[in-house]
DNA sequence: ACGCCCGCCTGTAAGC
DNA sequence: TGCTTACAGGCGGGCG
């Protein structure tokens, strides 16, 4: 589910929300949320009695830095949302992990698909515990690459532009919706060679990316049909409005007013416009 | 190095 | 009204 633009949203937000907070209590219902650890237990002792001091994000993972030392990682995989909560509401049934604060008030982990995790490490054994954030490839905020840069790793690489764009090994952050609403921006067709771009498909990609990630994280990410992603308030992304492309198979494009059509690409859905995108 | 398929899960919507 | 199937934002692994 959530992409760069929703993970960073939830960055900001628990930035205000949790950081100089001392953490009560953590309790573990689901097993599933910690099962890079041997036991639940060993994730709650190294987080119970820690004071949160920071916030951190590269690519789709969460960094709540503890004044320990250690770090706890978030990944939400598809359906993950972390919640915050005055205790006394009711409990969503795949809630699986809750953290109480000493001065009230909870952070609670829900996520029905149980494809996210959280697991505890410290810096010097993130890489080791956690070997695909240590191959995660450039954050398109995080890191400063010139378009010269991003146009040197797109022709060094000779794969469909969608799947480059995907990858998390070559940037971190971007999926599914993202990935389709960049190439609509830049106007490339998701299955161009990404040896294949001249210097100015190259500067209206790079600078797609930047746009439609800034612009998502303005509007606090998509909240799509299903209503699977929400803010660490419960609330709604709006970029779904904006949406050029993805979810409108068959409607109208919004620059040429032919059809938009819908695709597999490495076995996910990618929509695009045949004739603006080349 | 890459494309393709599967598995991991639950919920929802479409199809019969 | 059911029951069955396909599909959904994620990722890792295996195979050819």
């Amino acid at each position: 589910m959530p992409e760069l633009p929703e993970v960073e949203t939830l960055r900001r937000d628990l930035e205000k929300e949790v950081v100089g907070k001392k953490i009560k209590t953590v309790d573990v219902t689901g097993e599933r949320a910690t099962r890079r650890h041997e036991t639940a237990d060993d994730f709650v002792n190294r987080v119970e009695g820690k004071k949160i001091s920071e916030i951190r994000r590269r690519g789709k993972y969460l960094m709540m830095v503890l004044d320990s030392g250690d770090v706890v990682v978030v990944h939400l995989g598809m359906s993950g949302q972390l919640l915050r909560a005055k205790g006394k509401e009711d409990v969503d049934k795949h809630t699986h992990v809750v953290i109480t604060f000493t001065q009230g008030g909870q952070l609670r982990y829900i996520d029905p698909r149980t494809f996210g995790e959280l697991f505890v490490t410290t810096p010097d054994n993130m890489d080791k515990d956690v070997p695909e954030l240590a191959h995660l490839g450039i954050d398109p905020f995080e890191d400063t690459v010139s378009w010269v840069q991003f146009g040197q790793m797109l022709q060094s690489r000779k794969a469909k532009l969608k799947s480059l764009l995907t990858d998390q090994e070559f940037i971190a952050g971007i999926g599914n919706i993202y990935a389709d609403e960049i190439l609509y921006e830049a106007g490339l067709r998701w299955d161009r060679s990404s040896d294949s771009l001249t210097s100015q498909e190259i500067r209206r990609l790079y600078r797609a990316m930047t746009e439609v990630l800034q612009e998502a994280i303005k509007r606090g990410g998509s909240t799509l049909a299903d209503g699977g992603y929400k803010d660490l308030f419960g609330e709604e992304g709006s970029y779904q409005g904006e949406h050029k492309v993805y979810d409108r198979e068959g409607e109208a494009c919004l620059r040429c007013r032919g059809v938009i059509e819908k695709m597999k690409n490495d076995g996910r859905t990618t929509y695009f416009c045949p004739d603006c995108q080349v």
